[in-house]
DNA sequence: TCAATACCTGTCTTTTTAGTCAACTTTTCA
DNA sequence: TGAAAAGTTGACTAAAAAGACAGGTATTGA
């Protein structure tokens, strides 16, 4: 993704290369929007390109194809994913950094539903287009974090658990407030969830996983 | 579904609708597992056939056209999911009910991770196709069981949480193990997860999920 | 103002897809 | 055993899909 910043001084509405951002931006969430309900395979570029407002012929003005709209979408969603994975920084308190992960995950949820569902049908399908991302940062990620969670164990901050189902409950319960909303707005006999919904859900979790842990 | 049984008695290898029966479940097998890995609109009927080892005119003479094909996958699969949702069922101790109940459904994203996918993609894409049975089925079983964790908060069997965040809670952490399989492969340098892997986790979930309730 | 560059899109081609159909083979049971 | 019923399938059709491309318009900076 070269960028190509012109040093122009804002003189008036256009800039070399700011149609192109706009544009691009507003294919990239119609798509985001697309690929998610519908996976890579059951996602049409006409369907992009109606949601987008734009000619289908646009989007390939920008996107070299399907394929490569896909692979921008994907980026696109873990850069955000990436920021909130970096919330669960190497604090003392396991009580302080799981509670603000927890929060940090359910707030993602209810912001950026389409993202998360994204990610869970390209894991859903085997994670054909993630396999870089997944043996690289995130497999780092991971053994990081996990060195973390035992050295608490060691310091007999918290029960002696594996941590990896800690951080997948973590990972599991928070995405599924996103992944799962139909069943979750049906089982809360209501049209849709509030922010006060997810604020409850996360409480709820915490209070789960920290008891639950023996973290104080 | 009319199933027109004749009285013959088994006379030699055949008998009218038994190769009826052997050939709709050859199908049905192979497009659980399409449908699961790309969707309903991402699945192919050509690659169903394939699958199943079979011409795809062969699956047009048993279903009437790809939806009623999906319809027949998902009425397939709801029935195995409800056999384990009955699980849960109204015992008086919590620890052993939600014990039984976790072990359950780990193991049923074991035996069945492919149904456990299809539902979840189903579920991501908003549901179409499952509005009748989340409006029956699943509403009225959910009421029960809230109604059931109520009574083991009155009695001080359990901390006062609502008790759909609970279930979810086990939901969400008993089927990430079956969807979201690539990444806890490649969290466990692995090459696939064996039978002991899927105890632990039930193991982790137990102990996280009753002590964090405040179940004894 | 005026080339040069970036951006836009209607129309076309090729491939893939769901679904049809008539001819064929196998199985059944009276 | 033989006619009727059930099952099978290769070849076809029509619709939908991804993508190419030429000929346009808008924007820029000198």
């Amino acid at each position: 993704m070269a960028q190509h910043m012109t040093k122009s001084i804002i003189r008036g509405p256009y800039k070399p290369g700011r149609i192109r951002e706009q544009s691009r931006d507003l294919i990239l969430q119609a798509a985001q929007a697309e690929f998610a309900c519908h996976g890579f395979r059951g996602a049409t570029m006409q369907r992009i390109a109606e949601s987008a407002q734009v000619p289908k012929a646009n989007i390939h003005y920008y996107f070299t194809s399907k394929l490569g709209l896909y692979g921008a979408v994907l980026e696109n969603t873990l850069n955000l994913w990436d920021n909130v994975f970096n919330e669960l920084s190497s604090h003392d308190e396991p009580a302080y950094v799981l509670s603000r992960y927890i929060d940090a995950k359910i707030d993602f949820s209810r912001t950026h539903p389409t993202a998360s569902r994204l990610f869970a049908k390209e894991m859903i399908s085997g994670a054909p287009h993630l396999s870089a991302y997944l043996q690289q940062d995130y497999r780092q990620w991971f053994k990081q974090r996990m060195s973390v969670f035992e050295s608490w164990v060691a310091q007999g901050k918290m029960d002696d658990i594996d941590p990896a189902h800690v951080i997948f409950m973590i990972w599991a319960s928070t995405q599924y407030y996103a992944d799962f909303e139909p069943q979750i707005i049906i089982a809360n006999d209501t049209e849709q969830l509030t922010e006060q919904a997810f604020l409850d859900a996360a409480s709820s979790i915490k209070h789960i996983i920290l008891k639950g842990c023996g973290i104080h």
